[in-house]
DNA sequence: AGTCGCGTTGCTGGG
DNA sequence: CCCCAGCAACGCGAC
């Protein structure tokens, strides 16, 4: 039978690895590649910036699709109303798109598949966002998501390694599939640009990185190249107030789907070949690692409810997070007075990424190192500014650094004063991003409120004039927090419903032999007879050989073995 | 069952 | 430049 298909594109805009296409061309006589402008997704809460990598990865995509006498159809509107009319219009008989793990993701791709199967349509869908089957990890891990990156490792070890990528349709593959597309269409299904979407673009700066597959490509090989770096490549070594980045900006390429996991996955491990046997790093800290670490988040993010809030978030610590508008704007607007906070929160605004560590120093600060603001407000900022803005990975992250979940140690809290200063003495990234700082000597470039008048007048900048006073006094407020974090921890521990009698406080008895008795073999019926009279004589034995002394002991060594068979 | 090793990336101060 | 102890001390998962 010869289709007439729709590919739909979400995430995953890219033509290479990309197994749902690849299904769309398979017996089709008419291709329709569609993407869809989505109010619940492309709204007022996206940042200018993430909007024109959106704009450019679509051009891209577009510019690909013609290349292989094809093109993008880009519409408007919610995917449930959109779908039966192009079912209709195009007399559409088979639909593919990528599988995509997001809660809401999930609901609408299951409201289009009903519709599509209203209309005949028959729906093909294929993983290529992730190195793996998340739902086959869990199902790895007995039901459960790992919640620590060694066990993730592990289950990932016994899946063996990801798939290989799949290359990009070619005109060959094309040679019996056209898209019909009238000069009528041309103009309608055309990608708009930000002033078309009535997008406020005058903040917009330098484009550093543009959207697209073919940027991503580019830019891959570009880091592919530096095999010596690729090799001894160790996360927590690189910097995160470098004056230009110190690791791979490909994450906004493979946050929207311009390049495949997978394919940067094979390129390291040919990178890790190829030197000959080499040593190089190894995950955790590995560019593998990094890769990793998105698999083991979108796996959490997939097998814990509520992942992207407090509330209702079964392995989440519940803290009592302050409401602080003033705070919080604060933080947004990069006016807290603390110059590296305010640095990274600059590159965040105006070009939509900063290095990893950076990220921790302003989410530990916003929340349990200094403001106590919750972490679901500094999600939404960065969910709406960065370019590899992430639902799994944001939540993931955000819940890491505020110690609520994955990381617990938050007696470690990051100083916005010290910890830029080991990557960066003279402040220049500070000065960069900051440039009414730029004439501070390094000595105060930290704390500039600690200079000297005068010393703040020949530097042109008045600490609560020019620049903002510190919004908060750190030594005091983190050691605060800490003893905050401690009891919401304590509040954790006794809220855990391991048995009633404890919740209560009433020291639970130890079940007699018999009653444990009774309950194994209710439990396992026939089978546990068996194990249950072995065990019995084997107890019986070794209390016969072993009993010396007391009634009192040898009672005491009955129960402590028979305890022990029943444990087996 | 309770214990123990470990956890991508803290800070300070001392050697 | 390195390493280490002390700070006060968490949960997960393996055994």
């Amino acid at each position: 039978m010869a289709h007439i298909c729709i590919h739909w594109f979400r995430k995953g805009l890219r033509l290479h690895d990309n197994p749902a296409l690849v299904a769309a061309l398979r017996d089709s006589k008419e291709l329709y590649p569609v993407f869809i402008l989505d109010p619940y997704l492309h709204n007022s809460h996206v940042g200018i910036n993430r909007w024109r990598f959106l704009i450019g990865a679509l051009e891209d995509l577009d510019r690909s699709l013609r290349r292989l006498n094809s093109r993008l159809f880009v519409l408007k509107g919610k995917p449930e109303d959109v779908f039966p009319k192009l079912f209709t219009k195009w007399k559409v008989t088979k639909l593919t798109y990528e599988y995509d793990t997001e809660p809401y993701s999930l609901r609408r791709d299951k409201a289009v598949a009903a519709l599509a199967r209203e209309h005949r349509v028959s729906v093909i869908y294929q993983i290529s966002h992730t190195l793996y089957d998340i739902d086959r990890i869990i199902e790895e891990n007995g039901g459960k998501p790992p919640l620590t990156y060694n066990r993730l490792r592990e289950l990932a070890r016994k899946l063996g390694p990801p798939k290989k990528p799949i290359p990009a349709p070619t005109l060959e593959d094309m040679k019996d599939v056209t898209t019909p597309c009238s000069e009528k269409d041309q103009k309608k299904y055309g990608i708009p640009t930000l002033e078309e979407l009535s997008l406020d673009t005058t903040s917009l700066g330098e484009e550093l990185f543009p959207g697209g597959e073919q940027e991503a490509l580019r830019r891959l090989d570009e880091h592919m190249k530096r095999t010596g770096w690729v090799c001894s490549f160790e996360k927590p070594l690189t910097s995160p107030n470098s004056l230009s980045p110190s690791t791979t900006v490909l994450s906004p390429y493979v946050t929207f789907g311009c390049l495949s996991a997978r394919t940067f996955w094979w390129r390291l491990a040919d990178v890790y070949q190829g030197v000959g046997g080499k040593k190089h790093s190894d995950p955790p800290v590995s560019l593998h690692g990094q890769l990793l670490w998105r698999e083991f988040f979108y796996t959490a993010s997939v097998g814990i409810p509520n992942f992207n809030k407090m509330e209702g978030n079964p392995v989440c610590t519940q803290v009592d997070w302050d409401t602080n508008p003033e705070y919080l704007a604060a933080w947004r607007e990069a006016r807290t007075g603390f110059p590296f906070i305010d640095a990274i929160m600059t590159q965040l605004r105006t070009e939509g990424w900063m290095h990893h560590l950076a990220r921790h120093a302003v989410a530990c600060f916003l929340t349990r190192g200094d403001l106590w603001i919750s972490w679901e407000e500094g999600q939404k900022v960065f969910e709406a500014l960065l370019l590899d803005g992430d639902w799994a990975l944001n939540a993931g992250n955000w819940q890491w650094l505020s110690a609520s979940t994955f990381f617990h140690q938050f007696f470690r809290v990051y100083s916005p004063v010290a910890f830029g200063k080991k990557t960066d003495k003279n402040g220049d990234y500070i000065k960069k991003y900051l440039p009414v700082l730029k004439k501070f000597p390094a000595e105060y470039i930290y704390e500039p409120w600690k200079a000297p008048r005068c010393v703040q007048q020949a530097a042109g900048c008045i600490v609560g004039k020019d620049y903002p006073r510190p919004l908060v006094k750190h030594e005091e407020v983190s050691k605060r927090n800490i003893q905050r974090m401690k009891r919401a921890y304590a509040q954790r521990s006794s809220n855990v419903p391991e048995s009633p009698a404890k919740k209560q406080g009433v020291k639970r008895k130890n079940p007699s032999v018999l009653e444990m008795l009774q309950k194994k073999i209710r439990k396992d019926s026939v089978q546990s007879l068996f194990h249950v009279d072995y065990y019995q004589f084997l107890f019986v034995f070794i209390c016969f050989k072993h009993a010396k002394g007391s009634w009192d002991q040898w009672l005491k060594r009955v129960e402590y073995v028979w305890v022990l068979c029943l444990r087996l």
